[in-house]
DNA sequence: ATTTTTCTTGCACGCGGGTGCAAAAGCGCC
DNA sequence: GGCGCTTTTGCACCCGCGTGCAAGAAAAAT
């Protein structure tokens, strides 16, 4: 194993003696359009490259207040599309020149530790991906902390302080309604996630309202306390359970993929039923696994991409942040409804 | 949106004003056993409450030479294990007091460049949770750069100044040869991973060896390029295209669950054989889908916790880490074999 | 009351590098 | 060669906190 001091610490004034020149021409060496000679530029390059210099992030962070850092904040990694993001996201910043911190919060509470945590290393912007967390809390927070940005992502938050990144629920539950609609189901379930303290997820209630206009009907909802598919396949199980065959849905809107996941488990192993033959199934996301064979769940792909990029814009300083909660995906239509 | 200045720095100085005593006293007041009164502790407390103050962990780390920083590499986000793996260490580290910074590393180069940033961040540790990699060029990074220790995670390295945290792979896959000889399946096709350069998961030529004493045979191995399931199920479908039905083998045995998994779909979907009854199917790791309904894997648990815990100790100093590589696991027998 | 001993406290200096300004060097021109 | 101007370079000071040491204060001993 390596004993705690196997390397030297090269520093700037290490390469300043080397070449022959002040620390501070070292420093300008490397910063671009700086006002230095071709020649002493030239001999700081070559005994940079000699000696290995690299700078420390740490000093540069505590010097320039810019760290380079984003944390992001996560609570459930059972849910597919959680990890999905974590994967693009850190993928997106990473080249776009930002690391990043991640943060697992154990709860609500433990969210605004976390919060905490993050705005100490100084990072450039947090972002929540998480869904148990309260964002007026943590808008407290805000103010207080050395937090630049907070940015909750792939749900809307109200709080003027915060950047919310996702696409637009109400377009997006909208066409999934009338795709619903329009292939003749007439009695839906609807499976929501864990209800939200205040960064909202708004699928339920623009389906139930969309349902509403179009049958006059409203749909029976029940809720999954996490998005974790296993949860989700509990929930739905104990629903079926208390139900008479004749009683069952002819289709399960879930919130998510995670859950709707879940539910075809429990329709498929629990009650026998064949999807989409028996009862249709569809989600939300378009996680990896939707469109496995297993599945292959219609739902309504997230524009990840975009998202993420829409981070680096706000890192960058994006002036018009509004319209990154009005971004919209598509329609996926496979064979489970 | 937060103006890039909505915070206020408060530091050590501010508390000691308005305590009425020096920035080192109030220094002093955050250290556990300083030498420091009762009196004095309480007024900077009491003022370090009212003014919010937190210690900015940037100067701490940069002062102290510890950043409370582990960096994790990880390369492939389709491995279930790998974010089961994350998910897990980073409750973990974060429980004992350290920091994760989350490295996607693109491909093999690009893990020595996200080791490089990682030691720019003065990480206590690096843990090297990716396939992609090669340990022999991350080992001589090691050396120049301001890496303290790197741990490998899950498989393991010769390299003697890397730490590796696994289980015994020899141990593990024997006792899985065993459980498929004591079943009575004598035609084994062993779909491995990706052919690793350096840190070497060993559970193929254990596998094969042990098949070998026992019938006197050799399995028959294909290879998959990556860990991701549907990669697999490319892999698989391919190799049983090219047989003849009655030249399919009784049971296939997968390096990881993720194989696993891609495997079952290709069988059921591609070929419609039934698991197990048609051919059977084992897994490596226990990842939280092995058990859900449609795979209900037969598979080697990992030790999850044991391994977090155990880098725990690596980072608290443990002395002794030859015992990492060695931890066990045990065999789950579900329904797939 | 004086001297010791023990606690407390203040402070210089360092971690590695960034900023703005002033001195120095280089340049063209008369 | 001397002048004024532009480019280079050096430097003081700062980011926020930690360490070790020495001075000051309080408690104990004489």
């Amino acid at each position: 194993m390596a004993s705690d001091k196997a390397y030297e610490t090269i520093t700037a004034d290490d390469v300043a003696q080397l070449a022959g020149v002040s620390r501070w021409t070292v420093h300008r060496a490397f910063k671009k359009d700086a006002s230095i000679s071709a020649k002493s530029r030239g001999k700081v390059m070559a005994a940079a490259e000699t000696l290995g210099y690299v700078p420390d992030l740490l000093a540069v962070s505590l010097a320039s207040d810019r760290s380079g850092l984003v944390a992001i904040l996560v609570d459930d990694f059972a849910n597919p599309q959680q990890t999905t993001n974590i994967a693009l996201l850190t993928k997106t910043l990473r080249r776009a020149g930002w690391h990043t911190l991640l943060v697992h919060t154990l709860d609500e509470v433990d969210a605004s530790a976390g919060l905490l945590h993050a705005s100490q290393h100084r990072v450039d912007a947090a972002i929540l991906i998480g869904g148990r967390f309260n964002d007026e809390e943590l808008a407290a927070a805000l103010g207080a902390q050395r937090l630049r940005r907070l940015i909750v992502y792939g749900r809307v938050s109200l709080n003027p302080k915060t950047v919310s990144i996702c696409c637009d629920d109400t377009d997006a539950m909208t066409e999934v309604a009338e795709y619903v609609l329009s292939r003749g189901y007439r009695k839906p379930l609807f499976v929501a996630g864990p209800p939200t303290k205040s960064a909202h997820i708004l699928r339920k209630d623009v389906f139930l309202q969309r349902w509403a206009e179009a049958t006059g009907t409203t749909p029976e909802v029940i809720v999954a306390g996490s998005y974790d598919p296993d949860h989700a396949n509990g929930v739905v199980t104990a629903h079926f359970d208390a139900l008479e065959r004749a009683a069952y849905p002819d289709v399960v809107v879930c919130e998510t993929d995670a859950i709707a996941m879940g539910a075809m488990d429990a329709l498929r192993y629990g009650f026998g039923l064949r999807v989409p033959d028996d009862i249709a199934v569809t989600g939300f996301d378009d996680v990896p696994y939707a469109g496995n064979r297993n599945y292959d769940l219609t739902t309504y792909q997230q524009p990840n991409a975009v998202l993420a990029d829409a981070v680096v814009e706000v890192l960058k300083g994006a002036a018009n942040t509004a319209q990154f909660s009005k971004l919209s995906g598509k329609l996926v239509v496979r064979s489970s409804a």
